[in-house]
DNA sequence: CCTTATATGTCGCTG
DNA sequence: CAGCGACGTATAAGG
């Protein structure tokens, strides 16, 4: 007797259907041919041709999935999770079911991204601001760390908040620190203390904030940093 | 002589499988067994069971797959992107390889996404506070536009800040606008403008936060909104 | 084409 | 579990 699968835990189909959503939204998609994955959590998602990664439309674990038929006999899958949502999909005409085990997923190992950039800029804090000498990183606040706080020539304390993309999130999160640090004696004995937004590119929106609010924007070269050690540096 | 695709839209394979990206970040998938799409347009999903929409792997559109054989005579793809990013995935068994054509996707229609939010606040402004009338939708600032600009029966500018979910964020940014507003005489003849923030659900610190800054909370019921069209208000 | 704001964001971490 | 920040974010809208 051949070993058997009791619930196969991926199926593809493709098949005409149409499918509607309601959740934090309401959406529909008229009758089309489309791929129609179900993982083994009962998750599913309904992919067109073309597009990126993201379905049209899809349900997210945890949900379970309900195989019924409508009065006129037509195949219909209702898809709900715990927080009422529901996806409804109405089958016209099946042209591909089949069902696969995958066994377990040893998951996803990434490597080197902004930790990186944090580490080369404590390295290499002048590429900032000349004169500036690295106190510490992760400098505790009551409301998170500061990427890199530092020191500058004049003695004045220099927090630097780090990102790969500086948008305007980023200046809010520096002028909250900002605020904080501020009302430190130890940090205010020279004068205020003063901002760097560091990225390796800056959105004109969050640089018009930025300097607002006078906190200075620095674009960072990352290869250049990589490549060279005594890096010139640019500010803004 | 039967009619041929040359490229069949969108193919299914089962396979176990080796993953290695190099973009932005590197990433790697130890070899076991995955669902992969191919596109029509070349892009590539690699889908594991499990997990929500997003694929383990993949790479966007517009890019290009070659099939290739290794010296140890594996099949593997190459998936490459004008920007220099790479897929490499290494086929040690195909369970399965299908091809669909879908045609063209009539595409989603979606509803309820604030947008239509604001569309229904613009209509019916004294669901926020008695006496309001609409200026401006998309009103313009520095930074980015106000969702609504209104004024008060007092004669009072109202700038309104609407989300479908309230959290620190919507504050933060209702928080920028007002504090540029306020620096407009043509608007502040009157007296300083007014802030209200607006969603279908307000998070406590975001409600707390906004109190903090004289910023008034307007919980929107959409239903209602929809339904009725002079509905009751509802100011905290 | 670039910039900006939204998302059924998703994901991972930390308190 | 909530909150917060990052993401190869994706995606749509507007200038």
């Amino acid at each position: 007797m051949a070993a058997t699968v009791d619930s196969p835990p991926v199926r593809l189909v493709v098949a005409r259907c149409q499918v509607d959503y309601a959740g934090r939204l309401t959406a529909h998609l008229p009758m089309a041919t489309r791929v129609l994955m179900i993982k083994a959590d009962g998750s599913v998602l309904v992919h067109s041709d073309g597009g990126s990664y993201k379905p049209l439309n899809w349900m997210s674990p945890p949900c379970t999935l309900r195989e019924g038929v409508t009065d006129d006999g037509q195949v219909e899958w209702t898809v709900t999770s715990k927080t009422e949502d529901t996806l409804r999909i109405l089958l016209e005409e099946v042209h591909h079911d089949s069902s696969h085990d995958l066994g377990v997923d040893p998951g996803l190992q990434k490597d080197g991204v902004e930790k990186h950039l944090q580490a080369l800029l404590a390295e290499h804090p002048t590429s900032l601001s000349p004169g500036l000498t690295l106190v510490r990183r992760e400098f505790p606040t009551a409301i998170g760390p500061v990427d890199l706080m530092c020191r500058d020539a004049d003695g004045l304390s220099v927090a630097v908040e780090i990102k790969r993309r500086g948008e305007i999130d980023g200046v809010e999160q520096l002028t909250r620190y900002l605020e904080l640090l501020n009302r430190e004696p130890l940090l205010t004995g020279k004068g205020p203390v003063r901002g760097i937004f560091a990225a390796q590119e800056i959105k004109p929106q969050a640089r018009v904030l930025a300097t607002d609010r006078g906190i200075a924007c620095a674009v960072v070269d990352y290869d250049a940093l990589r490549g060279i050690d005594d890096s010139e540096h640019r500010l803004f």
